[in-house]
DNA sequence: CGTCTGACGCACC
DNA sequence: GGGTGCGCCAGAC
């Protein structure tokens, strides 16, 4: 069996091209729903190997920026922009509107039953 | 091996 | 509406 690590990457990279995840949905993907912390500590370990993995997609469940704690904060918005994810400003700093840019796994092709907005 | 840590999330004030 | 506190668990040391 991979590792949660590994695993994590392989959901970020399945993320599309301007969409965002949280880092909850993440861990829930992974197949861990409790272990959240471990994604944001997951991408903030990544190597060269793993530099295609768009870990810029990934925010808190407040659709707020966390990784100003590790000075990337400005690149992650940045990133955000270029690929046409509108980014907000608030009192607390840049926010996303999950509402309109979180990746929802639609199931409608195996369930009938797409998950909406 | 045991401990510490934190790119989080959520239940509760 | 927001601020605080604490449980969580894979990795790093």
């Amino acid at each position: 069996m991979q590792s949660f690590r590994q695993r994590v990457i392989e959901v970020v990279r399945s993320v599309p091209h301007g969409k965002v995840v949280t880092y909850g949905q993440v861990a829930l993907l992974a197949g861990n729903p409790r272990a959240a912390r471990q994604v944001g500590a997951v991408l903030h370990g990544l190597g060269d190997a793993e530099d295609d993995v768009p870990w810029h997609r990934v925010i808190n469940a407040s659709g707020g920026i966390s990784t100003y704690k590790v000075g990337a904060g400005e690149l992650q918005v940045a990133l955000l922009r270029s690929e046409g994810v509108e980014v907000g400003r608030s009192d607390a700093g840049p926010v996303v509107s999950l509402r309109r840019w979180q990746w929802l796994v639609d199931l409608d092709e195996s369930s009938g039953e797409p998950t909406r907005p």
